[in-house]
DNA sequence: TCGTTTTACTAAATCGTTTTAGTAACTTTT
DNA sequence: AAAAGTTACTAAAACGATTTAGTAAAACGA
């Protein structure tokens, strides 16, 4: 419960030191100049060649000294950029979408850029809504991340982990067949025959591209994923929560698997859980394969082997590539897909099979 | 590395959808109307009262017909507000900030307010230059969080976990007397009277209150923290990376402990695996208490005994103070400070002390 | 010396709203 | 029937920049 602390009152904000705004129209009447010169000069203008430097001077000091900062507002309408991305989140405090949001961010601060941040929380009305409201407030272009496009795309968008193919929008995506042969490689290559699937909630746009190329890989080594073995996770909590209970569905039907390849390194976690509340130690008994490599993958107990999406670059090469599209002045090739290669991470969470199955 | 996918060129996005971007004049003239009386009727200002309802509703049916939406930046240039708010976080995804990102734009959203993000990264050019970029973009408040102020507050501010007290400056703080009462009052009556703190990095602003009420708490229980026994988190990576660092530190000067209060969750995750890669058992051997609750502390393993703050209700706090000082229209009272409660949330990383110390 | 170019500026339009200050045409009151 | 409201609007001035289309004076060229 919040409460009030000691409550002390302080003094109200100290006055706005003496003309903390100050317009271009004063400074031009400071100066005896029109605002028409100024403007030229401070914004380095071609037609500003034919000003004397001691002039330029001048109007630099002037502005210095009484800390003219342009409206941004009123520069914004009249040029109409903003110089600001939306971006269209999931949820913030997944892991996920703040690692994608730091690497949009490492790229747009080198450019002035800023972004609005909007979540949808899987929600119809907000995955309609939030574009609508970025949009009205004319940013330039906005960056989805794992995040269904469901709005008129009438502006450069990009959409991080997004599979849907809609003219204008670039997806950067990761490159799902060579995640999967990955996993799936490793956790054969260990010896085991029965792995368990457990697949992403029905929201997330990659639950079906990893659950089929997972499903190839497999396939092709022969070792054809058995449908008693595959769960769904279901709910939208960022919390292991979601493995866990998936998981624990899974050991309810009694059937015998050596591994578990797990959505996410979240519901990994949430999955080894379940297994050790019923006796099974990892990797001794049941090897649990994660996914993206989040912070907390490495220090997990044991420390989770998990294949790792390049998520911080996924985020900077969204946010270059929108910007790139901005710059370029003709939007007449937009490349459809940038796709990313994931690592495999061996860390303890997975071991040579002890008892092979059948 | 990013490389080049299965790149289609797919067709340029399709032309904006006719009329796009209708202006009020546009609207205005095609109903045979002045822009006054559509922004007044649009608007529902109280001067529309004289307006009949049937060309209220010719408005709307045009409006809507039209696709009519208000240019943000006109509006916002003319009554100078934004309904944008400005946040500067140390670093996006370090699971703390993201908590509290959430409570904020979950409060913002209800009143359509945005916000703009800024991580700082512990640079003292950003801790300067971001407030700046804000403050020029014309935020109407600023949220930093777990961040110091170094700008003059010429606009609202609101500091989570800020301890500074500056004029104009609300801070949103844990009650840390009521904290560190609960976490060193649940190792000692576990018996641990050998009590190791992790301290928090010099630049986050809750460490030195921190370190100062556990301090209190454990002399007024007479096992006051012996300053062997305490080490401080370097460097600025939000990985477990640095508590295990820390705790190889402490373990190297041989000291005996039997219990370790850690900074928070993630640097007690970090300590718990330096602790067992020495063969000690956490909690057989050590206890180790956490610090925030976040979502990984849940499913570790063992699951980390913590003092949760209430990260997601401090952020709404945060954004909800912040629209009601915008509302107030004076600023006369403004609170310093307003306090949230830590909870104690028991779990396995903490146990009754085995071999109880001198 | 006259015409042209260059130099050093500026007036006014523009971006798209909101808001102030009206104004005609009715309607009501006295 | 004149005065006082009301009703239903509008013209024009903001908001604070950028940009187009000048202009007057000085310098240059023939």
């Amino acid at each position: 419960m919040p409460r009030k602390g000691d409550v002390k009152n302080i003094r109200p904000a100290p006055p706005r030191p003496d003309g903390e705004a100050v317009s271009l129209k004063q400074l031009a009447h400071h100066l005896g100049l029109s605002t028409t010169t100024l403007s030229l000069v401070l914004n380095d203008a071609p037609a500003a060649v034919s000003i004397p430097q001691d002039t330029k001077d001048r109007i630099f000091k002037a502005a210095k000294e009484l800390k003219y900062r342009p409206n941004y507002l009123a520069r914004s309408l009249r040029v109409q950029r903003t110089h600001t991305f939306g971006v269209i989140v999931p949820e913030l405090s997944d892991g996920y979408s703040a690692m994608v949001l730091n690497g949009v961010e490492s790229e747009l601060s080198k450019e002035g850029y800023f972004y609005l941040t909007a979540s949808h929380l899987h929600r119809d009305d907000l995955l309609e809504e939030n574009p609508r409201m970025l949009i009205e407030r004319r940013v330039e272009g906005i960056i989805a991340v794992d995040t269904p496009i469901r709005f008129e795309p009438v502006l450069p968008i990009v959409n991080v982990s997004g599979h849907d193919e809609i003219d204008g929008v670039t997806n950067v995506v990761l490159n799902h067949r060579h995640a999967a042969e990955l996993g799936i490689g490793h956790l054969y290559n260990l010896g085991h025959r029965r792995i368990a699937v457990i697949k992403g909630q029905q929201f997330s746009s990659d639950t079906e591209e990893r659950w089929v190329t997972i499903n190839d890989a497999a396939r092709r080594r022969g070792i054809a994923i058995d449908s008693r073995l595959t769960v769904q996770l279901t709910g939208d909590s960022p919390s292991p929560e979601v493995g866990y209970e998936a998981t624990r569905t899974l050991l309810a039907r009694g059937e015998r698997f050596t591994a578990v390849f797990a959505f996410n390194d979240i519901s990994a976690i949430g999955a080894i859980r379940a297994l050790e509340e019923m006796g099974l130690r990892v990797p001794h008994d049941v090897s649990v394969l994660g996914f993206d490599d989040i912070y907390a993958a490495a220090f997990h107990n044991p420390a989770l082997t998990t294949i790792k999406q390049p998520l911080f670059e996924m985020g900077r090469l969204a946010a270059r590539t929108l910007l790139d599209r901005l710059k370029a002045d003709n939007e007449s090739e937009i490349t459809a897909t940038l796709s990313v290669e994931p690592t495999l991470i061996v860390r303890q969470s997975t071991a040579r099979v002890s008892s092979p199955t059948s």
